[in-house]
DNA sequence: CTTTAGTATGAATCTAATTCATAATTTACA
DNA sequence: TGTAAATTATGAATTAGATTCATACTAAAG
């Protein structure tokens, strides 16, 4: 016994039109097309829906059933189907985030606190963890959307540009190397570095400037917090390189130095990466947008 | 969008069976049919179901919701399923009867107990008011059973032969008649009759005897109840003519004269009409065998 | 009793689904 | 890693299913 949404359709238009003819109209056949599917659903169910020979055609008790269940059932398609319009637009679905980026924290929060705003039926949440193989999570969806500052060329995953930002370094004020103009590779070999908890290659110190020149560091202090690593540098327990929005509030900038790497300063870019089917996302779009609003405030203060 | 019970089935089997391979078996489909109608259906959703280029194929966030609306439409389609299954078979249904026969009541009560306790998914019930247009009930599936004697070669209904009767005339034991040995027409002339209150063309007194001999009656008096009818009888207020199964209990037989009428006796035949494509419901079966048994108890009591 | 509107049907046509053969991927295991 | 095995994807041909057209049929209305 084959029965289809197809079929519920049909008999539900015919009985809420009152005959065949009517309801080809609504359900764009012809009333033969009509009349053939309605042999074929007579024959699967084995019963007459119809009241054979009766004009209007009216319905048999078991025809009855049918419209009962095509009442229950037709709607939760349906709703499934409008549920997936929405998600294909973007007017709801989920938005899972990893950073590769250590600092970004700073900038993607109040990002996210207006996304959500925006977007109440979006599911936004940060991944943890992930930040070392991101792009392979996004390909899984494991995530959404991945903060980065290595694009790829990649045929399913779309680089959104964010912003550029400069790796800036910083020390203590009374810090011999406050008085230099800029700071080169080889002023870290006698100096006590500290970053994020992450692995070096994939902090911007060391794959930009340090490991192309093959220098090291003296020591490496790991911190988690962005504003102990600045409560550091201040009490001279090292130098630090982060990017220039962290250090725009005025306390910072009163207590430290900030010096340009390499003469020329060293510039990056932020990316959004996410699958490119979703990138015509309503809430992805959103997000990007936001993102650099948020980020020129940061940049920019007051 | 177009979006069938197939599609949510194939999607559900491949889900968890854990692969396309695997589901094959469960779908009775090759692996190419799945994977082609997996393309189908990923286009007309406009979205990723399953994650590509992952094995063993895991679902997307779009396909975790298909999965759940499929696990609440596709039982429900079960249960319709299951359900005409019943009602073809006669597992479950209606049977509503028309009686021509105004005395049948006698013995369709108790058939129709001992049906609801074979059947109690049945909905069991006496339509009034349609005697003299009982057929036509039935082909509009009004009713789905009538008790008549009077069958016709129809295309769509079958006549089940239930039992044969004898009308038979009764009187008081002292009234005249009571001392012939059977009733001819011309007896009726100058007597009172005793009848149910139907039109008198569906009496079998008139309709196989007084109409054939254009004979009338003195006078007709209208008697809802068989119990009434006797009891008059027997008080010498008229005569009547009762099916024999009626005047078989004791105390009846004690109080009336009966006798045949015409020297060789009238015999008739009750039949029950169904629909022809209702015939091998079950329920139907078990009422023809119920009513043969009930009245043979009826006929040929103690 | 004829007309009219609605429904059924058969054959032809068109569309969609399936198969077959094979390519492309992925995973597992050496 | 690389290779084999397993799984999935794809294109072209085939097959099955659905629709149309023309027309016959039937019930209801006038």
């Amino acid at each position: 016994m084959n029965i289809e949404l197809k079929h519920l359709r049909i008999i539900l238009a015919i009985h809420e039109s009152g005959s065949v003819q009517k309801a080809t109209e609504q359900l764009n056949m012809t009333q033969s097309a009509v009349s053939h599917q309605l042999r074929y659903i007579k024959d699967q169910l084995g019963v007459d829906i119809f009241i054979p020979e009766t004009r209007p055609l009216k319905l048999s008790a078991e025809g009855l059933e049918l419209i009962d269940a095509a009442r229950r059932i037709l709607p939760e398609v349906e709703k499934l189907k409008s549920r997936f319009i929405d998600l294909k637009s973007g007017q709801t679905g989920r938005l899972f985030i990893a950073i590769e980026c250590h600092a970004c924290f700073e900038w993607l929060f109040p990002v996210l606190n207006l996304l959500r705003e925006h977007h109440s039926n979006v599911d936004i949440d940060i991944k943890p963890g992930l930040a070392f193989n991101a792009i392979e999570a996004l390909k899984n969806e494991e995530v959404d959307l991945v903060i980065s500052a290595d694009p790829e060329k990649l045929p399913d995953v779309r680089f959104h540009e964010l912003f550029t930002y400069a790796p800036t370094f910083i020390s203590a004020k009374d810090h011999p190397l406050a008085e230099r103009p800029y700071i080169n590779a080889g002023d870290f070999t006698d100096q006590t570095v500290i970053t994020y908890p992450v692995p070096v290659e994939r902090l911007d110190l060391f794959n930009q400037l340090l490991i192309p020149q093959g220098i090291e560091p003296k020591a490496i202090r790991q911190i988690e917090l962005t504003s102990v690593i600045l409560l550091l540098v201040g009490a001279n327990k090292g130098v630090s390189v982060l990017p220039d929005w962290v250090l725009q509030s005025a306390r910072d900038t009163e207590l430290l130095a900030q010096k340009k790497l390499t003469k020329s300063g060293i510039t990056r870019k932020l990316y959004a990466a996410v699958r490119t089917r979703d990138s015509e996302k309503l809430y992805i779009e959103t997000f990007l947008s936001l993102s650099k609003d948020v980020f020129s405030r940061l940049a920019r203060p007051r």
